[in-house]
DNA sequence: GTACAAATAAAAATCATTTTCATTTGATCG
DNA sequence: CGATCAAATGAAAATGATTTTTATTTGTAC
């Protein structure tokens, strides 16, 4: 994700292409894992003078909402992000331990649950599936949680 | 879910058998809807004395740290509990409009996703599958919503 | 009944996230 | 290129769900 990338992403948003935007797309592009708002602040800070905590909840929120990156929900009540290169798939599994995330090659939404909602007559607005673990990586006899950031 | 059911699942987690929390687990047994522990805690304040939110709170905690209830995860980042009759589904449609959960009758997990883990070494510990939208009842053509509570 | 660990109340703290409002900046059009 | 205006941002404060702390009360087992 380098800024041309980022420009032409915003441009199709009809989003105004600001620095601070292009550099919270570029922060969460060259990352593979997910990072908070938080930690998102914390690393362009160093690079973009002045940047508040709240600028980077408002960029994150139209990124999510645009598709762009994705929300990911865990159990400390935190919001955390990232921008997955591949747009095809939308599942995921993420290391609890060093925070990389997995494309899941396959959709496993299987079709028995949108068939049951429907049959009663209502519809699927969004879902949620998200599977947690610890990744071959850290599941290694030697290095268990020896890559967790923080 | 009656008094008796309550303490029967108390004993057998090893919980004290409290008022309050069979307060609680009555309280969440009679209700078709996922509420807040805030919802809760208005509910069965009137009929159990001077019960304060954080002990609402930490008997949601127990109780779903034990399976007992299901926490249910929005947009809006409040957590709300749900307390579900059928003990071997673990799925669930949530309608964001009237807020009753029905469950999945298939386990739509497929096995896909577990190989792309296993494959590379890792395990999962757990992960999360939940449906939102709109139930047949509130998509019908007069009632859009109407049952909302709050 | 007693003793002891577990449970609770009450109040305050925590802290991620959002709101507000004044100021600045990017895009568009001449 | 400069003017214009809506959009974007900074800074500070507010919000609000949830958690922690500590002293007190209450189940439970003996």
């Amino acid at each position: 994700m380098d800024k041309e990338q980022g420009r032409a992403i915003l441009k199709r948003l009809k989003l105004k292409v600001t620095p601070k935007r292009l550099e919270i797309m570029s922060c969460l592009g060259n990352e593979p894992l997910y990072l908070s708002a938080d930690e998102v602040w914390q690393r362009i800070k160093l690079r973009v003078a002045s940047i508040g905590l709240p600028t980077v909840y408002r960029i994150l929120d139209e990124l999510v909402a645009a598709g762009v990156i994705t929300r990911i929900f865990l159990a400390d009540r935190k919001q955390y992000y990232f921008l997955c290169a591949n747009q095809e798939h939308h599942y995921h599994f993420v290391c609890e331990s060093c925070r990389r995330v997995e494309d899941l090659e396959q959709c496993v939404f299987g079709e028995g649950a949108l068939e049951t909602v429907q049959r009663s007559g209502g519809h699927v607005t969004s879902h949620i599936l998200q599977i947690n673990g610890v990744c071959g990586v850290c599941s290694g006899p030697h290095q268990e949680a020896l890559c967790r950031t923080s």
